[in-house]
DNA sequence: GACATGATGACACGTTGTGCCAAACAGGCG
DNA sequence: CGCCTGTTTGGCACAACGTGTCATCATGTC
């Protein structure tokens, strides 16, 4: 397998086929974690420009160079706590009916955002944790953007996909906007207040829903 | 004067108040200018990351230590371009009667994207130009995502004050979120053509119109 | 056990971006 | 005019970033 840092994006690539991942590969995307997670923790202490690539590097246990392979840059380093979700429910949404996905984007939105099991609290909770650091900090807004730009691209060939030849461009854009922007927003307003860090009170969720449901009224995919 | 890269974003502060620019702020301006048009001709010629910062700043006949006073980042020498549009139609927003402003968005949006002399041309030629380099230079992207979330921001602040405190915060970002998109929308699809590189004929002002009609149909400012 | 494949670490190197200081410059004021 | 003051600029040094290259080591196969 390629390394990571040749993948078009900052998350992993979609699996082309269903398959149990060899040793090797738990082993890279626990390593990929380990680096996110000391990477993470450090920027939200000291502001990600005060921190060094060799500091992460040390802390995660791997040699500078081998941050590099995991990362393409430092800040970087943290996109796959910030993609996990959005990479799921994509997956999801790509394995659905075809046709105007309009109708199932609110079911989606709300299985992503609210978390079942413990790993998903966590996982949101990295996110809460990470939007606030991002707040006041100009490169991890920059990694945030990143992620929800290249959502937004995969979003928009997955919605071409299903709706087929018959569909404006345009319209498959504005909706793929509308999805992206709502769980964005959603997440962001969330992230600004203190309530509910892990999102099992589906503050989350909710915002998110309302926002897409908003957002997309306007929006009908023509045939 | 401070220098211009201590501004809290890309594009130039907005002028507290009303007042004639002293010749040495002209000269700066016109400085930074050049400087952007040098890296414009550059990104798209060889790719954002295959030209140096030096080979920039010496095209523009500066320094390269002059050159990192004026902008952040290499890639950000190209922000004053993409970013002229949004300040000066923003300017015009906050100046605008108190109130629920959906109503004088679309306007403005129209005039924005509607060049009306030869510079207004010129302006969005260089945007289209910028936006057909970076559909495949995820430097350039970079720039692109700050300078709408930048202008999302200040956005949202415009909008805040203009509908005073009853206003949901949350709707006020939704509504923010949606003319910026809008516009992006709109110059993307617009860019991802060939017609119409001025604008003179209209395409990006129709696009853009027609996404916020669409993405805010189910906006309203709750009083 | 030998072998191929791919991950890791170490080193060198060009580039990025910043701190610091000295020279050039502009704009009042006596 | 000459002086003074504040600002812009360039040169230098330097830490950090990110990549090419090669040797080393682990994993899984025959």
């Amino acid at each position: 397998m390629s390394n990571v840092a040749t993948a078009r994006s900052i998350s992993r690539t979609l699996p082309d086929v269903e398959r149990t991942p060899t040793l090797t590969e738990r082993r890279k995307a626990a390593t990929q974690l380990e680096i996110a997670k000391a990477a993470a923790v450090r920027f939200a202490e000291h502001g990600a420009d005060q921190v060094t690539a060799e500091s992460i590097a040390a802390a995660a246990g791997v040699s500078l160079r081998t941050f590099y392979r995991y990362f393409r840059t430092k800040e970087d380093a943290v996109g796959p706590l910030l993609a996990v979700g959005a990479v799921t429910w994509q997956a999801a949404l790509a394995a659905s009916a075809p046709g105007d996905p309009t109708a199932v984007f609110p079911e989606l939105i709300a299985r992503v955002l609210t978390p079942v099991d413990d790993a998903e609290r966590e996982a949101l909770r990295w996110t809460h944790g990470l939007l606030r650091t991002a707040a006041d900090d100009p490169a991890l807004q920059t990694v945030w953007h990143r992620v929800n730009h290249d959502s937004e691209t995969r979003l928009r060939a997955i919605i071409a996909e299903l709706a087929g030849d018959g569909a404006d461009p345009f319209e498959v854009r504005l909706l793929a906007a509308a999805a992206t922007d709502a769980i964005r927003l959603g997440l962001e307003q969330w992230a600004a207040g203190d309530e509910d860090p892990d999102g099992s009170a589906g503050v989350p969720a909710a915002l998110a829903g309302r926002a897409f449901a908003q957002l997309s009224s306007g929006i009908s995919l023509g045939a």
